[in-house]
DNA sequence: CGAACCGATGTCAGTGTCTGACATCAACGT
DNA sequence: ACGTTGATGTCAGACACTGACATCGGTTCG
């Protein structure tokens, strides 16, 4: 059993990441290879790229977790709510998570809103996510256009929530993903 | 004035497009080089990346006039129509453009569907598409995230849509637009 | 008509991303 | 001790993409 230091520091990916977004946002994505971030974390290219799949995906660590904290929820919510309650909920007890972590955040999206390419990456993240969403309603007995319908519903509603939470000093993610919920269910009843 | 003949084979982008495609088909995405697709079409790599910015957008030459006619349509609408109802009748009014060209949407979905950098370049195009959507209610006085939020809503509905197009042989979009926007109206009533 | 110009293409050299193959070396179990 | 394992390093190479400059029909203008 391995006490505290091992033959190389500890947690490369940590690192990794952190350098990478401390010179995306230095210079901008662009105008950093991989080779420096590597070196700025004390590591070589070839181990990056052992790490994550491209120079994109190192912003992109978080995701996985996130979507295993909206499908637990999901699957563990009451049995008589509606699909698309059952994701907002989800999407609001993302708090837990995000609210703590605001500067992080805002900085990590300054980054991704300057560059294409990762714009690109973030919303596979998102269709991923909703997909994901979908696949836990099916597992409830919804219905496959029904889920698919709500979860991307619900990823619209937690994009804007997003946006103004980023923007907003105080409102929490429960706050802020209700209200947006609102608006699309007066933006959907018109008719 | 050029009659017909100048001095290089006319519609470039024409024949790197469907040379392409016919190479992404036979072999894959990954396993086509750029060089090769320039040299089917009888021109050079060089000149591939004057046309399209990469190799993925050879994919997407269309998107740029779905877009225009998508807020087109919105900007033409009667004046007392409901934000969602004007972009989801725009989206019916797609199969203008889409019902002719039925294969040929699925031999590119095909392709699409089955590489992840397809997939990320495909979602930008339909957030641009949003975006534009978006802006084109703001034209007609919708209120910002009402705005997004039926947009977005209803990239969600072409979406589903757009796949049972691909799917069915008969139906047309109109009719499929319509049907998965009754879809969402329903999953976004349920509380 | 000839010269200057223009626009699409070709040529070439170079940078950076990403991959495969193989080597290294501390920790661990036996 | 000794072989195994797993994270890392080294090296070579394919390929995407870019900048700089050359080419050459067609067009325009004097």
């Amino acid at each position: 059993m391995m006490r505290s230091m091992g033959r190389w520091e500890p947690n490369a990916r940590g690192r990794l990441e952190r350098a990478a977004l401390a010179l995306y946002r230095e210079r901008g994505y662009e105008r950093v290879t991989v080779a420096e971030i590597a070196r700025e974390a004390g590591l070589t290219e070839r181990t990056f790229f052992r790490h994550y799949a491209d120079k994109r995906e190192v912003l992109f660590g978080g995701s996985a977790a996130l979507q295993e904290f909206l499908v637990g929820k999901v699957a563990a919510a009451p049995a008589d709510t509606s699909p698309i309650e059952l994701v907002v909920a989800a999407l609001a007890a993302t708090g837990e998570v995000f609210d703590e972590r605001r500067d992080r955040a805002r900085q990590r999206q300054t980054v991704i809103d300057a560059h294409p390419e990762l714009r690109e990456r973030e919303l596979i993240k998102l269709a991923t996510l909703a997909t994901a969403l979908a696949g836990a309603l099916r597992e409830r007995g919804v219905e496959e256009s029904a889920a698919i319908l709500a979860a991307q519903a619900g990823i619209a509603v937690f994009q804007v929530a997003f946006v103004r939470w980023l923007a907003d000093g105080e409102r929490d993610m429960a706050e802020l993903v209700r209200g947006a919920y609102e608006e699309l269910r007066t933006v959907t009843a018109g008719g």
